[in-house]
DNA sequence: TTGAAAGCGCTAACAT
DNA sequence: ATGTTAGCGCTTTCAA
């Protein structure tokens, strides 16, 4: 490997003017630092990392780490999506990304995923959630310091920041764009309560509560069908719930675009047409024409914007670590997508599939 | 940070008697061991990262660097399935995983895409490759002596191994197994000649070598639509293709399961239905039901074993940085689906559409 | 079985 | 403007 003695050596100074020709120090005269470059750029010289790091103590890398598999399900374009946003934000700053995994129930106990932060390998953690930061996983953070911002929770912790959405917002503002457009009876695709997710509890709530404040004439609480991501059985039971009610929903609201193309197979193996039948909103916004027939309405997320706030965030504690927790609420907002219809235009073919 | 000196300190011992038990050497008293380990417990330390580098020269990290980007579509399938081999191959090594972007068409070329690599910052390197690997990352893993491999291209220099699967054989009996089924004529939806992508442009032989021994009555490259992955035209491409062919295909070869969605919009448009008028076959193996509504016969690549395989060759060339080049071919299964019927059971249905 | 010294590549602080 | 010294956390070598 070469090192600064070798350039040094070769340009016939001493090691130390060398690492001020490569800091732009300016107390160095112009012709030793041409001296100097040239013997950097025949070496092909780069400053060594560990040095660097032994140094300042500092690695100029930060972690994502996360427990959302890397299947093929579109619940990893959510992930995706951070990370280009993320990824933006370490370029400006000129970080690294490292990779990491937290478990996953079912997964390899035995794996130590927190050796890294243990070892300092990192200035700092993005934790992206969907379930709840390990609780081990905070002490890690608080013994080693560690500053960290999670995304999509929002743990109580001091120890860590958090970026959001507010899916409650969200979840009731989606109910009264439904309903604007004149459906009276929506239901809601949503998670088992055993499937730990705080932001689709919250649209769930948001659903709830709108329904109510707008005076639905039936308990939105009945039309909730209960499932989990990429459940291969999700049109199954969309298809089966949707049988057992009494008065059909006109529309659904999807908790992720990930239930939409099975509630929407769901609802076709009734022999019914989406958006004709049954309208379909979505969430989060990985739903598109590359992949799937219906433009769906949506509620996409800001998933860039959010990686890059939560990289801002982490910033200013690695830079500071005395500083405060921080939090960010960010809304999302509502798109519309054919797959929504206005139920006036259509009134004829509702009371047709009602009977 | 809690360091050798501080356990050195509280144990009452030296602080080289704690790197020796921290690398479990056997010459220390178990009394000695003992007081040690109870220190180290006690202040949570553990031996940090840069100290370790500085000395072995390893940094137990490597990278994965790719042109892919991080957006909602079907191509990230392919990394996040790679990913998932070579993080498996990561754990069982005790490695961690960097994330590399190495510069796209369009995209910010002030980026210093190798700095990292430059600073050795990691033992290694996975490039996934579809786009070639630049020259001057080349020029770098020589300077660096970084091993390096690559994924889904075969480029020529020594000083890179590939892991990489047999597209050609598999456009090849892809082709075959279609015509199995009866199908006559089978158009190819391949990507524009300007698209570098090694591996379509084999599939795209293996398809029109196919149909010439099996000795098709018409000239596989007139039946060839050029597109872009993920090209939000595609149905359109596809439909007025379709719409100048004399003769109509019975079956579509789809050079990726990313191009399936638009291409069955396509054919969906001119009033014809997937898959009793046209048979479509993917390639990939990202369709799946969670998604898409139509449960595609494709060729699953067998992403996540190549994965592995890679990890498996630049272990190999960090633990001997002599040895030589390694290459791995894979071959891609063919998987039956619903979208490709036996044509003999629908011919009246066919005759119909070619009229 | 334990410890002292040197060195990995770098920079900050202090000479010259 | 340039060089010397010391030290970041660790391991290797040599000494006790």
């Amino acid at each position: 490997m070469v090192t600064q003695k070798d350039v040094a050596e070769l340009a016939g100074v001493s090691f130390i003017t060398v690492s001020r020709v490569i800091n732009g120090e300016t107390n160095v005269k112009e012709q030793t630092r041409r001296k100097v470059q040239e013997a950097i750029d025949k070496l092909g010289y780069a400053p060594s990392f560990a040095g660097q790091v032994l140094n300042s103590g500092r690695c100029n890398t930060i972690a994502i780490l996360t427990p959302i598999p890397f299947y093929q399900s579109m619940r990893t374009f959510y992930l995706m999506q951070l990370i280009s946003g993320i990824e933006a934000g370490c370029r400006k700053n000129h970080l690294d990304l490292l990779l990491g995994f937290a478990p996953e129930a079912g997964t390899d106990s035995t794996y130590d995923y927190l050796r890294p932060y243990r070892q300092k390998k990192v200035d700092g953690i993005i934790y992206v959630g969907l379930k709840q930061i390990p609780e081990e996983m905070i002490r890690e953070l608080e013994v080693r310091k560690l500053p960290c911002v999670v995304i999509g929770d929002r743990p109580e912790s001091d120890l860590v920041s958090w970026v959001d959405t507010d899916n409650y917002d969200a979840g009731y503002n989606t109910v009264k764009n439904i309903w604007d457009h004149g459906h009276r009876r929506i239901a809601f695709v949503g998670l088992r309560k055993e499937v730990y997710n705080a932001n689709v509890i919250d649209r769930e709530r948001g659903f709830i509560q709108a329904l109510r404040d707008l005076g639905a004439d039936y308990d939105p609480e009945d039309y909730i069908i209960r499932t989990d991501f990429d459940s291969p059985d999700l049109n199954v039971e969309v298809r089966e719930k949707l049988k057992s009610f009494k008065e059909k929903p006109t529309a659904i609201f999807c908790c992720t675009d990930s239930c939409v193309p099975a509630t929407v197979r769901g609802i076709r193996e009734l022999g019914l047409k989406v958006p004709e039948d049954i309208s379909i909103v979505g969430f989060d916004g990985f739903i598109n024409s590359t992949y799937f027939e219906l433009n769906t309405a949506t509620n996409p997320q800001p998933l860039k914007e959010m990686g890059e706030k939560a990289m801002e965030i982490l910033l200013h504690k690695i830079k500071k670590p005395s500083s405060e927790k921080e939090t960010a609420v960010m809304k999302v907002p509502f798109q519309e997508g054919e797959s929504l219809i206005n139920l006036v235009h259509h009134e004829r073919r509702h009371r047709g599939w009602r009977r």
